[in-house]
This record gives C-alpha cells, sequence and structure tokens, in this order.
DNA sequence: CCAAAAGTGTTGGGACTACACCCATGA
DNA sequence: TCATGGGTGTAGTCCCAACACTTTTGG
C-alpha cells in the first residue's frame, strides 16, 4: 500500500451536529413549547474565520472516527458522554476552499435539562442556536445540517431515541412536545398517550412534577431493558 | 490548514457492496426461487492477496466520493450506470493491518435480468456469490456486508427502491419473490398484491410474460413519476 | 388432461382517528 | 374561585391478516 508516498490524500475530519431541546422563553403563549436547538462555535482559524461552524476537525492517525467525534466535541464544546451516531460523509471536490477535505458526520442528542444550556461550554466560544433561527454557517455545514434534522425527523418515529433529549424522568406532556417539535406537527393527547402506554416499556414513577402551579403530572422513565425485550420478539416501535 | 504537513493523514477509500438477484438453478423445486447475490473480486495485491474483497480504492485528490465508488466499480467489475447510495463509513483504527485506512462503503443494486451475469466483467475476477455462501472476505468487508444487507433490508421495505433489482417489466409475481428473497420471509400473494396495486404507482402494461409452460403473467412498471407525485403528497410506501 | 402458476373476494379483529369534559393544584 | 394543564373513553372507519378455489396455458 505504497500509494500514501504516490497521491495526495484528502485531509479527513469528523464535524457534529448536537441537538438539544430547550423551553422557549420568547413565545410564552399556549404551554411551554420547546425549541430544537444545536450547539455551533466561532471558528477563530482561517478559513471562515469568525463564523459559525460544527464542532468538529481533523481525525489523528491513531483513532477511531467516533473517538475522534467526541474528542473534538468535549474539546470544543465541553459536551461528552453524549448520543452520537453516524450521520453522512461529505465529500465534494470544493467543499473546502483550499484543500480536499472529506469529512465524516455524526449526530447527537444531549439532556439540556440536566445538563443545563450554559455549563457545557469551556470553549466559550460555543453557543446553542435554535434551528429555525441559525446564523449562515461555515463550509458546506448547513447542508450537513439539513441532513442530520431530516435524519432526526425520520429516526425519531421508529427507533426510541428520543428520550435522549429528555430529563430521566418525564412527565407524557414533555414527550408529546418533544415529538411535536421535533416533526413540526401537532399531535392528539388521548392517542398519544394511549399509544405509548400500550408499548409497555415507560416505566410509571410513583412521583409527580415538582413546583408547578396546577395539578402536578405523573413522571415516567424509559424502560430500556423491557424495550430491548420487545425489540427482539419483533416488536415495532412508532410513532 | 497547514495541518496536512504536521500530522499524517488516514488513506481514504470507497467499496461498494452491489446486490443482484438471480434465479437459483440448484433449488429446483417451489416456483423459481430467487437469491440476493453481491459481486465480489480477487485480489492481486498485498494485503489479503488471491483473497476475496469487495470492489472499492482510493479515493483521488480531485473526484468527489460517490465518483469514485463508481469508477472503482467499473474499473474492477465492468458495472456502470448503476443504483449507488452511501451506506456507512468504517474506520477502526486496525482495519486495515498495514496503513490507516478509512473506507466509505456504498450499496449498489442492479438488474441481473437485463444486465446479465456474466456480461458484467472485463476485469474476470469479478465474480457473483450469494450472500447465503460467501467466502471469507479481506479486510472488514464481512462486516461491511452484513451492514448493507440490514440496510437493504430495512429500506426496502419503506423505499421503492427494489425495483432496481427487477427488469423495467415485471410480474408481481416476481416483485413478491424479489421481497420475500431480501426479507427472508413468506408472504401473502392476495394481500401482496391488493397492497401494492392500491398505491398506485405500477402501470400495468397490454403485455404478458413469454416463454412460459403455463399460464402468462400480466407484466407492470414502475411509474416513477406518479410514485413521486404521491410522495409528495404525504403518501408513504410500505411493505 | 395434466401440471403449473395466474388471478381473484370476503370476513373478523385490531388499530387509528376524531372528539370534550371533569379533576387537581397553586396562586 | 380562577387559571392552568392533567387525565380519561367511545364510536366509526379503515386497514390488515387469514384463507381456497377457478382460470389459463403449454406440454
Amino acid at each position: 500500500m505504497s500509494y500514501s508516498y504516490e497521491f495526495p490524500k484528502p485531509s479527513l475530519t469528523v464535524d457534529c451536529v448536537v441537538f438539544g431541546l430547550e423551553e422557549d422563553f420568547h413565545q410564552r403563549s399556549s404551554g411551554q413549547p420547546l425549541q430544537l436547538k444545536i450547539i455551533l462555535i466561532k471558528r477563530n482559524l482561517e478559513p471562515f474565520k469568525g463564523e459559525w461552524a460544527l464542532p468538529g476537525g481533523f481525525v489523528r492517525i491513531h483513532e477511531g472516527l467516533e473517538e475522534a467525534a467526541r474528542r473534538e466535541l468535549q474539546e470544543e464544546t465541553g459536551l461528552k458522554n453524549v448520543f452520537l451516531e453516524q450521520l453522512y460523509s461529505f465529500g465534494e471536490v470544493d467543499r473546502d476552499p483550499r484543500d480536499r477535505v472529506v469529512t465524516i458526520a455524526y449526530y447527537g442528542l444531549v439532556n439540556l435539562w440536566e445538563y443545563p444550556i450554559h455549563a457545557a461550554t469551556d470553549a466559550s466560544d460555543a453557543q446553542w442556536f435554535a434551528v429555525k433561527e441559525l446564523p449562515s454557517l461555515a463550509f458546506d455545514h448547513d447542508r450537513i445540517v439539513q441532513v442530520a434534522l431530516k435524519r432526526l425527523k425520520g429516526k425519531v418515529r421508529y427507533q426510541p431515541i428520543g428520550f435522549e433529549l429528555l430529563p430521566h424522568k418525564f412527565t407524557l406532556t414533555q414527550l408529546q412536545r418533544l415529538y411535536e417539535t421535533i416533526l413540526d406537527e401537532t399531535l392528539d393527547k388521548r392517542n398519544f398517550r394511549k399509544k405509548i402506554l400500550k408499548m409497555d416499556f415507560l416505566q410509571p414513577l410513583d412521583e409527580v412534577q415538582q413546583n408547578v402551579s396546577h395539578r402536578a403530572a405523573r413522571l415516567y422513565q424509559f424502560d430500556r431493558q423491557k424495550y430491548q425485550k420487545l425489540a427482539k420478539k419483533g416488536f415495532n416501535f412508532e410513532i
């Protein structure tokens, strides 16, 4: 494999589209609406110096791809132990104005309730943005975000990954709002509850919401073991 | 981006898992059973010289990823103009015994009826193998094949990609056999026909099967335009 | 006339949709 | 007592699974 001496190689990077949900403080009507956000960093190197970009960077010679993604994510945003899956690889010849750079994109989900939105950033030029109000992004990162969004919308319907975005203990209304926010459509409360409870992997707790000025809702938690047992028996999750 | 001078870069390759369907001549009972096959090439370079591997090779500095995949596929197997989609990227540090090599895998579908199985190979150390009887493969290619199979099984259910594996004009029984072969389960004939015809994107032709020694079946073709119109209106394909 | 596959309908049960009111709590 | 969201049931419709026989054709 003497190839490496004969031809120039593309550079290889990873980039992360990390999603979180946060209450939308602008919109003070109709329940507690949520906003889907992603974390961006401000570039302090050329090219695109000063612009916003996805966290990411070069893959080192002795590290795996996901490992590289996690390292860069932690270095640039402080986030660690997040749910992370490979998204897609982008390799258009001119996606970087200088070198040929191929990037392997990952998408991630974090729980912004237990992992408050501000504590997340060592490198303090990281910031969360609502996906509906993104600034313009460096490179082809807007395209990567679009692909990640599409994947999230698709996947959340038939895989129980939404729970990664919620606190460990949550109410059914929170869960419903999560789906409504991601899918960008409203769902019927009674039908949603029937459906999700019939699936029988939500553990009802003997505990309720605190500090609300109305009847407190029951808390539930996702029972991963139960889910996996069901999944093995051919059960099909679907919202 | 002076990185390229400072650190060694991983090498970057593409690999293709190309599927085709062929009648199974061994099994002479119960209809015309089909076999799902993939094309492999015999390596004539180290490492793994003499072993079977997926068609693929290094990405050149001025070509896109899919472009590289198509080029390598044609060079090594003669196949061109095949349906091809990105599958996943594999970058474990030790997946190549020598260098660090990251590969971006694609999966493809070809119609082996109109593109007969033998004409396909310029480079004549390419050969089709039933996925149920694969030889042992170089590198981590067996893993890549498993991922491709899983993707194919998943995708075929909710995207009309199966048609890529059939001749342009096909019978409903052929289509049903295709699904049965890929999904590895049997389907009810009447229900299958009702379902697929109700979706209303199969164009019935005024033409029937030729050269069969029993009642000839009507031929249909997939109407891509109709499908896309329906898909835009929120229609959901699902087998 | 035989073999082989094509083609075709009905029924019962389960799932999904649409829809509105009372309840518990804190302010 | 009021405002806010929590929590619940039913009826109609549609979809799906299960199931078997007649038709056409070539040999």
